[in-house]
DNA sequence: CTGCCCCTCCCTATATATGGGGAGTTGATA
DNA sequence: TATCAACTCCCCATATATAGGGAGGGGCAG
């Protein structure tokens, strides 16, 4: 089994966000690929890149908002565990457009893509692709998936640790019936059912409300409880 | 460094939840813990719990609801990396009193929890705990923290597979279109607001909402953003 | 023991969202 | 080429949420 030891010992080495570039993209020698991407969306919309990919079709991608169709995005959006590129549904011309193009700048036709998921709706993926035959890459994925994994893990873990001094998300704290009354909103009753299933009044449920969109900073009930779902305050 | 093949390769004989509890069962001995718990929580709020702690101490827990007291499933909630129990705030009446009961219920003084996070907000630890000395559990998290990640991430997966036929959550697509709405009013703006900035009028940006909310079965606008970023198709 | 936060209740306008209709154009897929 | 889905626009009446006040009791930490 794969293990990186020497790539999670660099990684244990690094302070800064450039530091984490240079181990990230060192990583493709390690991993026996030709390209390594890892990418990052917080819950702020604030995206971190790094990626072995030219330039040029780096752009043409976030130009065209190629995410919006790519199926990889899309499968590693819907799944837990990681895709390996060939097992999605190319069918649909988007799709193999996009495949064709990509092919073409040298992303390379093998894939192996892992979601992972932080708190406060953080989303990131962390991508090794080469060109490669069928043959070649079910081997390669067998022996390096566990590998993967846990250099995923450690790579988002010491993103998160970089952009924020620590993993810990941003410490707004909702009162437990702040809580309640959001969750019962965020399952769509309206305010009176909301009220009644709380055993409160209607006004008295008001209240969490306000409070609760004022410690959000959120400008109206649906943005209240966007934010909080966005920062893990609720569990609904 | 350990790598729990045997679990991992009976994990992959698991057809059944049944079997899912009797593999999460005997990892204890594998791991050299005394207790072993998976406890996941999807967005529709069904549960899935196993673990080796005494039923009375989890039908106590459960029903004291101390998921909202209990510092380590907070910790989790907001962290990505594994949570070393005694690294955590222990300091407040409530987080004492919780301790006490728990060390008495025998759950061990020492703990290590893993949060994992699925699409559709699935959420689930994964924990084991003992009793043993600091000195001892030091060097067991050293040596067992990869492992146990990787541990984590197949029981979800496995966890995630049986519940559905396959980790792939429900598919609910939205047009982009539809996406954009919702997205617009998660953000906070009004429907004036939102129409002004997608460049439609109020009456087309309606017809939006009122189509996402049909898809998403939801009963106003506030449950349908809730149902929209809980499934992953929100990116705000 | 004092301040701070949480829980609970009340009123009245006004602004905003919802429900239920109908209809024409484009583009892709079958 | 036919069909379906997405995109765009419009009206009207009613239900619901929001904004702005004010007020008392309880618990916990410094």
């Amino acid at each position: 089994m794969v293990t990186l030891e020497s790539f999670l010992n660099r990684l244990n080495q690094v302070g800064t966000l450039d530091d984490l570039d240079t181990a990230i993209l060192s990583l493709s020698d390690e991993l026996n690929v030709e390209h390594v991407v890892y990418h990052s969306v917080n819950s702020s919309g604030d995206q971190y890149a790094v990626t072995t990919y030219e330039p040029h079709w780096v752009d043409h991608y976030l130009g065209s908002d190629y995410a919006r169709i790519d199926p990889v995005v899309q499968a590693c959006l819907r799944r837990f565990h990681p895709v390996d590129w060939k097992r999605l549904d190319w069918s649909g011309k988007a799709a193999r457009n996009f495949m064709q193009e990509a092919v073409t700048a040298g992303v390379g036709n093998q894939g192996f893509s892992i979601p992972i998921r932080g708190p406060s709706g953080q989303f990131a993926l962390f991508t090794v692709s080469s060109k490669d035959t069928d043959d070649t890459w079910v081997k390669y994925t067998e022996e390096y998936t566990r590998a993967l994994i846990l250099a995923s893990h450690y790579v988002n873990q010491k993103a998160l640790e970089i952009e924020k001094g620590t993993d810990q998300a941003d410490i707004v704290t909702l009162s437990p019936r702040e809580t309640d009354a959001l969750t019962m909103l965020a399952l769509g009753y309206n305010r009176a059912q909301a009220a009644d299933s709380l055993s409160i009044s209607e006004h008295t449920l008001r209240v969490y409300i306000e409070s609760a969109r004022f410690k959000l900073a959120a400008m109206n009930t649906t943005h209240a409880v966007a934010r909080a779902m966005n920062q893990g305050l609720l569990r609904v």
